[in-house]
DNA sequence: CATGAATGAGTGTTCATTCAT
DNA sequence: GATGAATGAACACTCATTCAT
């Protein structure tokens, strides 16, 4: 009868967690009361103590699936390319899904996490490893490409990494902001910048630049 | 007798300005009480009340006046030079004086003003008029160096001004959750990126490139 | 069938009294939560429903064993003498063994009880029986010896015997806030305290006095 | 101006610690909210935390004053008389103030702080304190007429302080139970009590008893 | 019989704001 | 102008009790 029970908590755990950041992206983590979740979760307060033992715990839960989604998107697109392919893979692949309008919760979530993070060091810890796992990977796709030759050593993969991420953290920023903006241009002036940066300072290219796939174009 | 009433008024709205940006730097909008400012300005609640008519319209304050800044040094940066030169110039003095150890506390203010932004619809006009007019201008710029012909038109200006506001965004973000992160590098990357931008397609540049100044390269 | 089930509910009964016992010992009953003596009993809320009614039933089942368990120490107590024999082996038999270092748990919990009786009527009146019952008693003893000479009649019996109890709670009490408190000396001068009020005025006792058994004087 | 904000400060916590004592004579430290209290001193929830810090921090409050009242009824008793005298006086008058009928509420509170004592460590040692000032102080007397040559040496000075506390606290005990417990004769049985202690063991006195004051005979 | 998830009124406490002094 | 005591609604959280399974 465990899995019966590992199932109803998941599943109570998820009904909380949804309707906690439904009320987050609205209102921010402390503008949000246990009872405005309470109640958008259609359950008692009683219940949700049962799951979750307090809000800090709830934020940090929400703040520490985002992280893990992230993650796992990271993954899935690193995965099958290598140098600038990857990079451009990656920047595809992440900000197209971040983009989908159906993540605008999920978006401005992740705008309160980042703030909230200066104050609970709990967040803090998961908003540095959402940046430091990212950043490894991509600077070690920097440097690799640096010792090939591909690209100029002039500057610091590190560096080059923190630009990635800054590319994609900033552009969260502004669509939480205005969701009419596009990600499609975004995208395309993107591959313009790792071409700039991952290109042979001649400017020979090993492969052709291609366009931002359909589905990516699409969304708003 | 207005003249010093003013000044008075300046210097108390200043005073409660001053307290509460660092109480909200370290605990965030909505976990600095008022009684927080109300200590650490020195100030009866009474006296706080007389020159700010709610917490909210603190809140404001701090983000008009941060706007208001960083206008001020967009401004200050982007004269006397034209196209890439002008990005450059943008982007060194620009991130060179918010990555300032002095200006952890903006830094931090800054976030939470972003993410604040997501429920005052006041502090949103701010935050997006933080964006629109550096966007405009930067879009600008590059639509100029498009119609000369120095750069490629496969790209939107728009979008092409977007990454480097991202750019900026995305740094402070980094930096507010870890002071150590180092703007030199930073910078000398998105010198990379503005070439590889701003440049011809075959890489005729007009000018060299240079590297961070001295005084940017030297604060933590 | 009803044996079996009486038995069981028996068990069941004792299971939750002494776990809620070693609960409200610790931390009083008021801040005992059901909860609390559900998991110190091993049951499920649901179970010790089905045996006690309420919180309430179960303080005042307590309440009740502990009346009942007063009243048969003393009974056991009061066979077989009488006059100031009869209250120096009540005192010595009564004290020593609620003085055993094993009740401590029943002497925090009486203690607990006596508080509970000013806003509890139904504990109250188990406390008044507890006090009444062996109040008449010992009255009774003390107006026998005075009918028959042995002590002065200038005193109320009545308060003779309150007097009794007072020692008998009063040393409950200062054993409670400090187990160290050693019954042997104090039962010493107990003694000193019946032959001071039952002895004839000019002294001639009836019988010796005895020191206090080793038993009682070992206990801490 | 600090006399008069002291005076207004000293008049609320008086205000709040009556209204308090008032409920947890009625009900107990945890069956009264802060609510109560707030309603029984007719002011706002926020107007009693301006005046103390949680609402232990008002029971040790209470716990203090009651233990600072008993100082100093004990100090003002035992002053101006010595040996067997002093312990009638101090008995007398001890007893004759608590025994007082306006006294009901605060012996039933102080049957809750006993209980509390058991709970909470800063109440135990304000109960602690109130057991052992007291106490030095009697088996300081009780030792004297021992060296004196008064009173047997067969018994521990201690261990009769001790007795004559229980005397008190079990008085308090019985009549807080019932308050038509009448202190006159219990007051007459101390006596005697004290005379059968203090008394050479031949029964030479060396003063008259006297029977209880007028006024403590009065009171119900 | 037993379970334990669920309830929801109630808890102690906070805090933006007001206003008599 | 300035003070700080006062307000009271709202907050995060608890807990005695119930009841579907």
């Amino acid at each position: 009868m465990p899995k019966v029970s590992d199932e109803h908590r998941a599943a109570r755990r998820r009904q909380v967690l949804d309707a906690a950041a439904a009320c987050f992206a609205r209102e921010g983590f402390h503008r949000t009361s246990m009872h405005d979740i309470v109640r958008a979760a259609r359950l008692s307060p009683g219940a949700v103590y049962r799951y979750f033992a307090s809000k800090d715990d709830i934020i940090e839960a929400i703040a520490a699936e985002r992280h893990a989604r992230e993650r796992d998107l990271i993954r899935l697109a690193h995965t099958g390319s290598v140098g600038a392919d990857m990079l451009r893979k990656l920047a595809r692949d992440f900000l197209g899904a971040l983009a989908m309008p159906e993540e605008r919760t999920r978006r401005r979530v992740g705008v309160q996490i980042w703030a909230e993070a200066l104050r609970d060091p709990r967040v803090l810890r998961l908003v540095r490893r959402g940046v430091d796992e990212p950043l490894h990977l991509l600077a070690e796709a920097i440097r690799d490409s640096q010792q090939r030759g591909d690209i100029p050593r002039s500057f610091d993969p590190d560096a080059a990494a923190r630009v990635m991420i800054a590319l994609f953290h900033g552009f969260i920023l502004q669509q939480s902001w205005d969701p009419r903006v596009d990600v499609a241009p975004y995208l395309l002036v993107i591959e313009h910048v790792i071409d700039g940066l991952m290109a042979r300072p001649r400017g020979t290219r090993s492969q052709p630049r291609r366009s931002v796939p359909r589905k990516a174009r699409a969304d708003g």
